[in-house]
DNA sequence: ACCGCAAGGTCAAAGAAGGTCAAAAGAGGA
DNA sequence: TCCTCTTTTGACCTTCTTTGACCTTGCGGT
């Protein structure tokens, strides 16, 4: 017996399974509407099912063409191998621990050894003019950016997907 | 579905990107004449969208030949090429001038919807932790990582010089 | 100067979404 | 049965958009 939360939850997901990137835009009067049900019923589902833990962010706005927007952080995020590497990944990276990185995102063919020479080298442009509490975070940050394209880059960065 | 301030922005938007300079000048009663709506929309939009947070200057004048002069801080990413928009990009970014940015890409057909929502969400998550003068650093070395993997993309990805 | 038209500006009300929260209703287990 | 956790609902709130009446500014002619 599925609930009716169930049902929300498997629509919205055929969306963006069916997606393009990973992203889809819904009204909310709109779900509510399909499924005879009140508006935050929907919210409700939003709430439960597609939360950061479960690898999904959602924005939405309000007002007149007001939205509500369901974006899956990774496509596939095990088919990349990403996932590990984030989970990881803290607020601050020394620059050993940079380059330990780099190198294994280049050992798992995500990083081309062109791309790592670029990566390292504006790292180090970018982060090195401030001192080490600060530099690390930067660093952190730089890359976390990074990764981020990385992950998300539709159709055919997945090199080993 | 996108609201009649969303495209009057698009349209704009395009005007400024595809603009040699990166400064368009418009009638206001023209452009709410194109979306058969009232001027003051077309105020309201600039007043919203296109402000010195988001990188935008707007000039008018009123009177016989007034006008409405929109200049953007940002370069237009497509026509100046990714390392222009890198050059012009400080050591620090608010909330405003990173969404600004982002904006641009995407409506330079850079980014997808999907990965401008991805990107902001991260950033937010990544940066909003510390405290102004800080956050805004984290946020500007991010989308520089971003943007080194924008335009270091194998595979079609570089649509520009 | 003065007048009148041609811009653009202001502001507040009305409209159109989505968000919140807590109470009511179900479902499952001890 | 009773207790707890999850779902459903609905009344009310906040935010963003759209519209329209009215104001200000600049230019050109008299």
């Amino acid at each position: 017996m599925s609930s009716l939360s169930d049902r929300i939850e498997a629509y919205l997901m055929h969306l963006l399974l069916h997606s393009k990137d990973g992203c889809v835009e819904v009204r909310r009067a709109e779900v509510a509407d399909r499924f005879a049900c009140v508006p935050s019923q929907v919210t409700y589902v939003l709430a439960t099912r597609f939360t950061p833990e479960r690898g999904f962010f959602v924005e939405s706005r309000r007002g007149g063409g007001g939205y509500i927007r369901i974006v899956a952080r990774h496509p596939r995020p095990e088919a990349t191998g990403l996932h590990a590497v984030w989970q990881r990944l803290g607020r601050s990276l020394t620059p050993g621990q940079a380059e330990g990185l780099l190198r294994s995102l280049e050992q798992a063919g995500l990083l081309t050894r062109g791309e790592v020479a670029l990566v390292r080298q504006t790292v180090r442009q970018e982060a090195d003019w401030a001192e080490p509490p600060l530099c690390d975070l930067l660093r952190a940050a730089m890359i976390k950016g990074m990764l981020v394209m990385l992950s998300s880059s539709p159709g055919g960065r997945d090199r080993i997907g």
